[in-house]
RNA sequence: AGUCUCGUAGCUCAGAUGGUUAGAGCACUACACUGAUAAUGUAGAGGUCCGUGGUUCAAUUCCACGCGAGACUACCA
């Protein structure tokens, strides 16, 4: 089999169409559980396609999957689908080309939804595409999705039950608003990432002009109040003036550029200097805010005035909430009360009046619709436009700063603008829209958050949190600052909100159950409210068009209509533990969860974003519901960035196809990339360069040691059975083995997959191939079957089978290739999943010849680097070294097996081990200080001593060393305080000196070596020319020689050895060769060629 | 705007309660090895440890300020 042909699709579409005829992809398949394993799968919501961060998600639960499967635990976990809420609709508006007001008016709502679960459905398909191909395997008979019937109607349970505490109600508040997509945001949306944006705004400072009182009665002329405002389209709203009672105000005099003239304006003594450019000023007046408080002014824009009675209006009020900050704006704050969450506050706390328009019918309006854009009655052409040129979508660069251009030119034209700023600052979007939101009076359901504030905390510390403490902390600081949730959005793909209310909203009914309802329409329809139960229908299907005309009554017989909005998508996704169940409903899933069995999960694990979504409404609605945590332990993920580091997006362009990924390399190498690459809670920057280096490295690799497995196993017929005893090298790798499996399900357990994936890859690459393969390949190569040969065998079939059992959780499909090919070997071995997961055996762990392996392969590196220094070739044998014997090497180099791994390594005769006190003849020595010891003893009096060791003389040292001490002069410095360096001077020796290692390389060369490297490399020429002859492995040849020159009598001389190394019968001198082939040694030439010969 | 984290080789990152010559992997270059062979090994080159100042015998490490990046918080009018 061809290596660069290792395709790790094919592989994958191999093993998948296996694991289907075999009905093994559905994991549990094995006869005896002990235990059970649940993991919760976060409904990814399907507006699209998948993207490669859902790759992450999947694998990493997957991964856990088989793991736990392999221990023999029966694993539970429902794959899930997100199906409703805003993502989709907007989906779906983009498709049909229509708005958010279109919907009941061009198409009805019964047809949009219709819409949103076709939309749905189709990128459905994909996703179990999508699922299967990273490894994930679907079930049809074991998943969830949002929209069904049975989900919503245990929704509907838990939202009832939560009313049933007290924790709902309904609340007239000013919310984050997102007009595009006309509906409120929750705080939790709002602290979805990259939500802040950074945009410019147009600000104004205007003059609000004041009704003079008594403290001012010696000014002649007019005087204004200054106030500075960003959000413009609010000015017609104010309805009153923040101040600070105990900061000092000034009236000045100055020159404004717009009536050309000097006028009175009222400002905080530090905020004077935002409004300056170079303008000259006067001080009339010095004063304490307080004074001016409860003092009234004449309303801005007088557009509209309606306000609400017994409600104050245009007034002075304090600064109680404490919101000032002298050195921003004027120090007067502008307030609208129906626009803005402080403003909000403010206005009920002291009574301000909101500033409405009322028409004919005496119906009051906001000045600014749901969908963001001013009513019709706004003059100025302002009427009907959106008070954002943002919300624009096509002509938002011709439209730039239109609204604020109108208004600045009616303020100029009214004699109310002192100054225009351009302000830049972070402000919030929606989400989905990726457009501002405002702040807007909204009547909407809330859960009580604040009032269950401690259990929530206290439950949260039960969590474990598999990463860094940051991410845990920031999650309970976060449940600190907790706000209350608001659950309703008015839109209308979502879970209906199963609430009907009287009209006078006095009464209201919440439905917590299918069977509840159909008993409350049955009291409607004997009261004439309805004509017949929509129940009995045949597909009934719970959403707004279906539920909408339905009218119940209420306890005192009065007419219940439903509450219009949907709910939270979140609150969907929060449910999942319960409503995946169908909890109550299904009676026997109910008993499994409220006997804990299966509840909580053992393992969550999501994007990151996803603590504020997910991780978040499902840690509430169980804190509510089963008053105890969800999930045990939860593994945050990294957001999957381009390889830049900036995040994949949509409208950025950087996506990746994963599809595409997948058919070019694999799930196998993507999946171990994503968890050998970086800790799974650590951005992942996603480079295809990276996948090709995991997929040519570890699996390349991997697949040789197989296939060299393979080659010799074959040829020698190796059993499993056949007898043996372990060699030295076999007992080290054996030691690695075991170690490593004892590593290995130890971070399984504690989720540190990463880890366990770089000890496998350095098993795999640096202990098994690197050295073990090398150092044992003359094992396999020889003709004798014996006990080394078959330990050898049985070593490395042992460590392939293990590494496949442990890498199988994370790259499963090309583990289970390697094990159903090697089952040649054992016929039981046909299926990873149905083994148990290879557990350590103490009797093979032997740390001293680990340490000693270590030590070895230290030693061969710098002896390779001194060889390497003199250029001298590792083909070409080298009489000696010498090696200084210390106390680390001593117990090492007493093992003969460590002297003889150690010379064939580095192709050297003869080590010497030599004494300290014999190495005066090869070296020179110098004083180096251990300023750790030395710094702190003598301070400043260390450069003078190290001025003493620079002029040191070698006798010297060496009285140091015997003594242990040396004085110079009052000072003691210890032999411990002091590090020898040495260098060599002999020639023809290389040396290498560090600590307490010193290796002494004699680089000379005789005659006798020069043969021995001949020898060596005319094999090598041999054998290169059998494999370009397509040769094979057993194969028997005869080689030819040219006879010349005298060389060829030294290869003569070795004959023996040559033929053994090339399976040679006979080597032949001729003097007339066919086809010559030649090289040089020595510049000379030697002729030769070979020739099959199996007789 | 505030709080927190971070800034180390071309890239991805380690690291040290302050102390000898600051480490890995990848990429690069050279060489070697070679019946696992488009694999592999060895070595080399590469760093003002973001900048400035302070503390200290000694600062990449501690402190302060500045610059830059990221996360979180926040309607800062």
């Amino acid at each position: 089999m061809d290596n660069n042909n290792l395709n790790l699709y094919k592989i994958y579409k191999k093993i998948f169409k296996y694991w289907k005829k075999k009905k093994i992809l559905n994991y549990n398949i094995k006869n005896k559980y002990k235990k059970k394993f649940i993991i919760y799968d976060g409904p990814p919501s399907i507006n699209g396609n998948p993207g490669v961060h859902h790759i992450f998600s999947r694998i990493i639960k997957d991964i856990f999957y088989r793991f736990y499967t392999m221990n023999n635990y029966k694993v539970i976990c429902k794959l899930g689908w997100d199906t409703h809420g805003l993502p989709i609709e907007i989906e779906v508006e983009k498709k049909l080309k229509i708005n958010k007001k279109d919907i009941g008016k061009k198409i009805s709502v019964k047809y949009y939804n219709y819409k949103c679960k076709k939309f749905v459905k189709k990128n459905f398909k994909k996703w179990i595409k999508f699922t299967n191909q990273i490894g994930y395997f679907f079930n049809k008979k074991n998943y969830f999705i949002t929209y069904s019937n049975k989900y919503i109607e245990s929704i509907w349970w838990i939202i009832k039950k939560i009313y049933n505490k007290n924790l709902l109600y309904k609340e007239y508040k000013v919310l984050p608003y997102s007009p595009i997509a006309g509906t409120p945001i929750s705080y939790q949306e709002l602290n979805l990432p990259y939500t802040y944006k950074k945009i410019k705004d147009i600000s104004v400072y205007v003059l609000f002009k004041l009704i003079k009182k008594k403290i001012f009665k010696k000014i002649k002329n007019k005087i204004y109040l200054l106030s500075w405002t960003t959000t413009i389209w609010t000015l017609p709203c104010n309805s009153a003036l923040l101040i600070k009672g105990n900061i000092y105000y000034l009236l000045i005099k100055i020159y404004n550029i717009y009536f050309k003239k000097k006028i009175n304006i009222i400002i905080s003594e530090k905020s004077i200097k935002n409004i300056l450019y170079n303008n000259k000023y006067k001080i009339l007046k010095r004063f304490l805010g307080k004074k001016i408080i409860g003092l009234k002014y004449k309303q801005l824009i007088n557009w509209f005035n309606y306000t609400i009675k017994k409600k104050k209006k245009f007034i002075i009020i304090n600064d109680n909430l404490n919101l000032i900050k002298e050195d921003i704006g004027t120090g007067i704050i502008h307030i609208a009360p129906n626009f803005g969450k402080n403003d909000f506050e403010i206005g009920k706390k002291n009574n301000i009046s909101e500033i409405l328009y009322k028409n004919k019918n005496n119906k009051l309006y906001q000045i600014i619709d749901k969908n963001g854009k001013f009513i019709k009655k706004v003059p100025l052409g302002l009427g009907n436009k959106y008070i954002k040129n943002s919300y624009y979508n096509n002509n938002y660069k011709k439209n730039k700063y239109l609204i604020e251009k109108i208004f600045i030119k009616y303020l100029i034209k009214k004699k109310k603008l002192f100054k225009i700023k351009i302000f830049k600052h972070i402000y919030p979007h929606c989400w989905r829209t990726n457009k501002p939101i405002i702040y807007y009076p909204i009547k909407s359901w809330f859960i009580n958050l604040k009032k269950i504030k401690k259990r929530i905390i206290k439950l949260s510390k039960k969590i474990n949190w598999c990463t860094t403490n940051l991410i845990k902390k920031k999650f309970e600081n976060w449940l600190k600052n907790i706000k209350n949730w608001n659950i309703s959005r008015s839109r209308f793909w979502g879970t209906p909100l199963p609430i009907w209310k009287t009209k006078d909203e006095k009464e209201y009914l919440v439905i917590g159950s299918l069977k509840q309802l159909n008993n409350e329409i049955n009291k409607s329809i004997k009261l004439g409210y309805i004509n017949n139960n929509p129940l009995k229908k045949k597909n009934i299907n719970l959403h707004k068009h279906f539920l909408d005309n339905i009218i119940l009554s209420s306890k005192n017989g009065k007419k219940m209509f439903r509450e219009l909005d949907v709910i939270d998508v979140w609150f969907d996704s929060g449910c999942s533990t319960y409503a995946q169940n169908n909890y109550p409903f299904n009676k026997k899933k109910k008993k499994l969860i409220d006997n804990k069995i299966y509840f909580p999960s053992d393992f969550i694990s999501e994007g990151i974003d996803q603590t504020r979504g997910w991780f978040f409404t499902l840690h509430i609605i169980s804190t509510i519901i089963s008053k105890y945590i969800s999930y045990k332990n939860v593994l945050p993920l990294g957001i999957i960035l381009d390889k830049k580091g900036k995040k994949m997006s949509k409208s950025k362009g950087n996506t990746l196809n994963p599809f595409k990924i997948l058919k070019k390399y694999g799930p196998d190498s993507i999946r171990w990339y994503m968890v050998y690459n970086n800790f799974p809670w650590k951005n992942i920057k996603f480079n295809i360069e990276d996948i090709k280096k995991i997929k040519n490295k570890f699996f390349n690799t991997l697949y040789n040691i197989y296939l060299f497995f393979l080659n010799y196993s074959k040829i020698d017929n190796f059993n499993l059975k056949d007898k043996y005893k372990n060699q030295y090298i076999d007992k080290w790798i054996l030691s690695k083995l075991n170690n490593l499996l004892f590593k290995t399900y130890n971070n399984y357990k504690l989720y540190n997959i990463t880890y366990l994936s770089r000890d496998i890859y350095n098993f795999v690459i640096y202990d098994l191939s690197n050295w073990y393969i090398r150092l044992s390949r003359k094992r396999f190569w020889k003709k004798k079957y014996d006990n080394d040969k078959i330990s050898a065998y049985q070593t490395l079939y042992k460590c392939i089978i293990n590494v496949l059992k442990i890498s199988y959780p994370i790259s499963p499909f090309f583990m289970e290739y390697l094990f159903i090919k090697l089952s040649y070997i054992n016929k039981k071995n046909k299926n990873i999943i149905l083994k148990k997961f290879p557990k350590y055996n103490k009797k093979y762990i032997n740390n001293i010849i680990e340490n000693n392996m270590l030590f070895i392969r230290k030693y061969c590196s710098i002896i390779l680097s001194l060889r390497k220094k003199k250029k001298i070739k590792v083909k070409q044998p080298l009489q000696s070294v010498n090696i200084l014997i210390n106390n680390k090497n001593k117990k090492i180099f007493k093992n003969i097996n460590n002297i003889k791994l150690l010379k064939k390594e580095v192709n050297i005769k003869k080590i010497n081990f030599i004494k300290y006190k014999k190495l005066k003849k090869y070296i020179n020595k110098e004083i180096k200080l251990n300023y750790k010891i030395l710094g702190p003893k003598y301070k400043n009096k260390i450069k003078y001593i190290e001025n003493f060791f620079k002029k040191i003389k070698n006798k010297s040292i060496s009285k140091l060393e015997k003594k242990k001490y040396i004085n110079i002069k009052k000072i003691k410095i210890n032999l411990n305080e002091v590090f020898i360096i040495y260098k060599v001077i002999k020639k023809n020796n290389i040396m290498y000196s560090k600590n307490n290692t010193i290796i002494i390389l004699n680089t000379k060369i005789n005659n006798i070596l020069k043969e021995e490297y001949l020898v060596r490399y005319f094999i090598n020429k041999i054998q290169r020319l059998r494999k370009k002859k397509n040769y094979k492995l057993i194969d028997k040849i005869n080689i030819f020689l040219y006879k010349k020159n005298n060389i060829y009598k030294i290869l003569i001389n070795n004959k023996i050895k040559i033929c053994k190394e090339t399976l040679t019968n006979n080597i032949i001198i001729n003097k007339k060769i066919f086809k010559k082939k030649y090289f040089y040694f020595n510049k000379k030439k030697i002729i030769f060629n070979i020739k099959k010969n199996n007789l």
